[in-house]
DNA sequence: GTTTTAGATTGACAAATATCAACGATCGAT
DNA sequence: ATCGATCGTTGATATTTGTCAATCTAAAAC
C-alpha cells in the first residue's frame, strides 16, 4: 500500500468533493501541502478502528466500505465512493478512529492532515457550516439505518439494503456488487446465510434476479412494500 | 404547555450549558433576547419528528426522552437532564426535527433561536469547535448504541440500558426510573414483556433488586460481563 | 491441468424473541 | 369507596433468526 502518487496540486483538481468550493485558492494551497495520495488493493484495510487519526481520508478512485467492529461481527455504516470525504467523528474528540474503513476494490485517496483542516474550520465560516451540514446528513441517515435495523425484520432489512446499493451506491439497476454477501450481511444486520436465503427467497418471487453479484431489482413497488412494512 | 417564565438572563445564568463558556457577553445578550423559557407537564411533547426547528432547546429542570418513531415502535435515543442542550441534525440540513421529544417528568427548557445560534457558530470559532465535538460525543454514543443494539442478545442490551441509566443518567445506584418498562423497551430496542422478563431475570440471579421503579443493580461485574458477552 | 482455497449455498436444527391473552396492581377521577 | 384506565406481569405459543455442518462452486496458485 501506500505507493506515492501525487498527480496534481488541489488548486485545479478536477477531482475535489464540492465541500472545497468555499475555499479560497489561498486555503487550497494550505490543503495540498499537507496532504499526500496512496492506493490501495482491493481488501486492503485504509484504517482500524481504535488507532491514532492524524488526518482524514479522500477517497478519489475505487470504493470504501466503513464499518464498526463489533462482537465477533461487523456492521457496514456506508459505502464510500469517489469523491467523497470520510469524516469521523474522533477528529473533534479523541483523535481516534470509531470505525474501520477498507477498500472495497482497488483505490486512490488523498491524505490530508487533520489540523489544517481544523485550521480552515476556524478561519472560514463558510466551510464549517458546509461540514457541520454534511456531518448533520450522515447523522440522519444514521437515524434511518437505526430504525431499518432495529425495527424491521430481515425481509424489510435487505430490501433497504437493495435499495441503497442500486439508488446511492451504484446508481443504476441493474447493479453489479464488488461486496460480498458477508457485506450485505454486515449491512443489514443478519448472518450470511440470512441474507443469501433473502435474496433467493426475493429470486423465486420474482422481485429481483440474481445472477452472482449482478443484481436486477425486477419489482421495485413490491421491494419498496416489503422495506415498508417491515 | 408554554408558561412563560424567563427568571433571568443568560448572562448570569447559573443554569446555562458550559458550551456557553466560550461565548462574551454580548453573545450571551444576544441569546438572550432571541430565547424564551417554556414548561412542560410530564408526558407532554416538546417537539414532534418531521416538524419545523425554529429554534433549539436547553433543558433547564426535569427530565426529556429523545426518541425516533419508527414503525409502529419507538426507538429511544437517549435521556436528556439539566442542563443540556438538545441539537438536532436537522438545523443545518432541512430545518426539521428528525426525532421526537417529550417531558419525562415536569420540565422547563429554554427556547434559542436558530438563526442566533447560527450567526454565533460563524463569528466564533471556540464556540463552533466545541460545537462539533459535541455533535461528535453524540455520534460516538450513537454508534456504541448501534453496536449494542444490532450485535447483542437481549440479557446485554438491557445491561447496558440498566448501565446507562445507572451511570449517565441517574448517577446513582440504586436509582428511581422515572421512564416506564415500554420506555426501556424502547431504549433497549425489544417488546415491553421482553424487557420485563428479564429484568426478573436478573432479580432472581441476585444481579439486580428491583422494587417497582426503584433498581439496584447488586453486581455491576456480573452485568457488566453479561454486557460484553452479548 | 490439477490442487487449493475462499466464498456461496443449502438443509436441519436450536435458540432467541415477539405476540397474544389473561390477569393483577396502581392511581385518578368520579 | 368505587370505577376505569393505564401500566406491569406472567404464561403459552408462534415466529424469527442464528448456528452448524455439509456441499458446491469458481477463481487463484502451483
Amino acid at each position: 500500500m501506500a505507493r506515492f502518487i501525487q498527480a496534481h496540486n488541489c488548486v485545479d483538481c478536477i477531482c475535489k468533493n464540492s465541500i472545497f468550493s468555499t475555499l479560497s485558492n489561498t486555503e487550497l494551497e494550505l490543503i495540498n501541502n499537507s496532504r499526500y495520495e496512496v492506493s490501495f488493493k482491493a481488501g486492503e484495510m485504509m484504517f482500524k478502528q481504535g488507532t491514532p487519526s492524524p488526518y482524514f481520508l479522500c477517497l478519489t478512485t475505487g470504493m470504501a466500505k466503513l464499518y464498526i467492529e463489533g462482537y465477533g461481527k461487523n456492521l457496514i455504516l456506508s459505502l464510500v465512493k469517489p469523491v467523497e470525504y470520510i469524516f469521523g467523528p474522533g477528529i473533534y474528540v479523541d483523535n481516534r478512529h470509531h470505525y474501520s474503513a477498507s477498500a472495497v476494490e482497488d483505490s486512490t485517496a488523498c491524505l490530508v492532515d487533520v489540523n489544517t483542516f481544523k485550521q480552515i474550520m476556524r478561519s472560514n465560516p463558510d466551510f464549517a457550516d458546509e461540514f457541520v451540514r454534511r456531518i448533520s446528513l450522515m447523522t440522519i441517515f444514521n437515524f434511518d439505518q437505526f430504525i431499518s435495523l432495529t425495527q424491521k425484520q430481515m425481509n424489510g432489512r435487505i430490501a433497504d439494503a437493495l435499495f441503497y446499493l442500486s439508488d446511492k451506491i451504484y446508481g443504476s439497476n441493474p447493479f453489479e456488487m464488488n461486496i460480498s454477501r458477508q457485506d450485505l450481511a454486515d449491512l443489514s444486520g443478519m448472518s450470511k446465510e440470512s441474507a443469501i436465503r433473502i435474496l433467493k427467497k426475493f429470486k423465486d418471487e420474482g422481485i429481483l434476479s440474481v445472477n452472482g453479484n449482478i443484481l436486477h431489482i425486477l419489482n421495485p413497488q413490491q421491494l419498496k412494500k416489503i422495506s415498508e412494512t417491515g
